[in-house]
RNA sequence: GGAGCGGUAGUUCAGUUGGUUAGAACGCCUGCCUGUCACGCAGGAGGUCGCGGGUUCGAGUCCCGUCCGUUCCGCCA
């Protein structure tokens, strides 16, 4: 008999049926034994009025039972569940696995237990209702957003994950590569030069759900691995890229989670100064109610300044990434330009922007700067020589030498919004598999030592250094 | 890298001024129970108090060290 999954109970009075799935809870009465079944879709209690043969179940055994959908008496009716109109009369039991006590309960939010021991038995974690509704939204909002850009003629295009390490930024993640000694793959930090050369390519509207890696310590909001919309576009106006967004998130939330209101439409659109004049932060909480729930506060700053000092460095470093284009307001000529560049570092503004949401930042993007020569000044008023430009960044400006088409773009952070939306404290509990706080795997137990022979095969011998074990 | 908080039963925690055999709830095991759905009742098992050292007649408790966890800061183009 084939299996039905347990929310369609409620349609099969009086059939028989098969249904399959984990024990949930046992409430043994002696001569009735009730048992709670779950599988993905929801809860249904099994009456096993001949005890003796569910006598031997313990949570978390995976059974299939084999009875008939009856209608519950109106007294007996529980209104926790969706299939608390019905209950199973099981007639037949089969016992496929039994399962060792769980280190922790299932059947609460999770809340309470400590995480490492949770993210050490992930796959018994996600078996609680909150995690799997996480997944089941992130799915959800996944698949809006594929259909939404798809509609409108973007297409999703996966760039590679072994690439190029970049001087700029965060810290990466490197691979040793094997046929070419002593070099490196990085993992991506954003698919950043990929998405621009393809706008070089000609492919107009591009979006990625893309794995992106930065080997920085983690936070609340930060894990080493996370997964960003990548979206880019040829010929925009910063606002055709801030509108399409807005739609987006507008539609998203409508269709996704109906029970959500978003506090202002159109989305705000402040100036960086805005922002922190009147709310000192460049990503501002602009709920009306902090303590409501189902509010969803969007909004863009924009005009973010394009540099700033680093100090530590003792040099200007690009407030978002050396690609983003820095505002021309007077139209002055390349050369005019370039000088002003680098007289004015302090109070030149770019076409770059943040997307925010209730105090995160969920996205950031800007317009890039097409003109060869002006990217070049700026890589220079960075800090960098001539020659390493070429070296670091020769690709991108022989790539914008043969035609590039003015461009910009946006990423937006899923795990965030996610996180955001189902109003979790962490973007942990939106990732089915994250990482601790210090960058490991506590189930996979990695990073971890690999044999001999593979770093042999590398080149790969280790100096001495003290390691955390 | 820095700072704060924490580590006691499978889980979540309590443990007073240093003093008898380290407790509770949930979970687990056994028995009883035909309508429960947080089932109930009775009984039971379960502890290297993170680890090492010190003070003391006596340490879960005080001191030192160390390991681990966690949050925040640095960091995160």
């Amino acid at each position: 008999m084939e299996r039905t999954n347990i929310n369609e109970t409620i349609n099969k009075i009086g059939e028989k049926i098969k249904v399959a799935g984990w024990v949930h809870n046992r409430r043994d009465h002696g001569k009735i034994i009730f048992i709670d079944l779950r599988d993905r879709s929801g809860v249904l209690q099994v009456v096993f009025a001949d005890a003796e043969i569910a006598k031997e179940l313990r949570n978390e055994w995976v059974i299939a039972i084999e009875g008939t959908i009856n209608a519950r008496p109106e007294k007996m009716v529980n209104k926790n569940i969706p299939t608390g109109t019905v209950e199973m009369q099981a007639k037949k039991l089969e016992i496929i696995n039994k399962a060792e006590t769980p280190p922790f309960a299932v059947d609460t939010n999770g809340y309470e237990i400590n995480e490492e021991l949770r993210l050490k038995y992930r796959y018994l974690d996600v078996r609680r209702e909150r995690v799997k509704n996480n997944l089941i939204l992130r799915h959800n909002v996944i698949q809006f957003i594929r259909n939404f850009l798809s509609d409108k003629e973007f297409l999703e295009i996966e760039t590679p994950i072994l690439t190029k390490s970049t001087p700029e930024g965060a810290r990466d993640y490197v691979v040793p590569s094997r046929l070419w000694h002593k070099t490196f793959y990085a993992l991506p930090q954003s698919p950043q030069q990929y998405k621009q050369l393809l706008m070089v390519g000609g492919i107009e509207k591009y979006f990625q759900i893309a794995r992106c890696f930065r080997d920085e310590n983690a936070r609340g909001d930060r894990q080493p691995e996370f997964t960003q919309l990548d979206v880019e576009m040829s010929f925009p106006t910063q606002n055709e890229i801030l509108d399409l967004m807005e739609k987006m998130t507008i539609e998203m939330v409508a269709k996704i989670c109906p029970e959500k209101h978003i506090s202002q439409i159109p989305f705000p659109r402040l100036t960086h100064k805005e922002a922190m004049e009147k709310y000192n932060s460049d990503k501002p909480d602009l709920r009306k109610d902090k303590n409501n729930k189902n509010e969803l506060a969007f909004g863009f700053v924009i005009d973010f300044p394009a540099f700033e000092w680093k100090e530590t460095e003792k040099r200007w470093d690009a407030t978002h990434h050396p690609f983003t284009k820095a505002q021309n307001p007077d139209n002055l000529p390349e050369k005019e330009f370039i000088k002003h560049l680098n007289k004015n570092q302090a109070t030149i503004l770019a076409h770059q922007y943040d997307f925010v949401c209730n105090g995160y930042e969920i996205g950031g993007g800007s317009i890039r700067e097409h003109n060869p020569k002006i990217l070049q000044a700026i890589f220079e008023l960075m800090g960098n020589k001539t020659e390493d430009v070429i070296e670091k960044f020769g690709h991108m400006l022989e790539a914008f030498s043969y035609g590039v088409p003015p461009h910009g773009g946006i990423a937006i952070g899923i795990d965030r919004l996610i996180m955001i939306l189902n109003n979790e404290p962490s973007i942990r509990e939106v990732i089915a598999f994250p990482k601790a706080g210090d960058g490991r795997d506590l189930m996979m137990n990695s990073p971890s030592k690999i044999d001999k022979e593979q770093l042999k095969e590398l080149g790969i011998k280790f100096a001495e250094k003290k390691t955390k074990k």
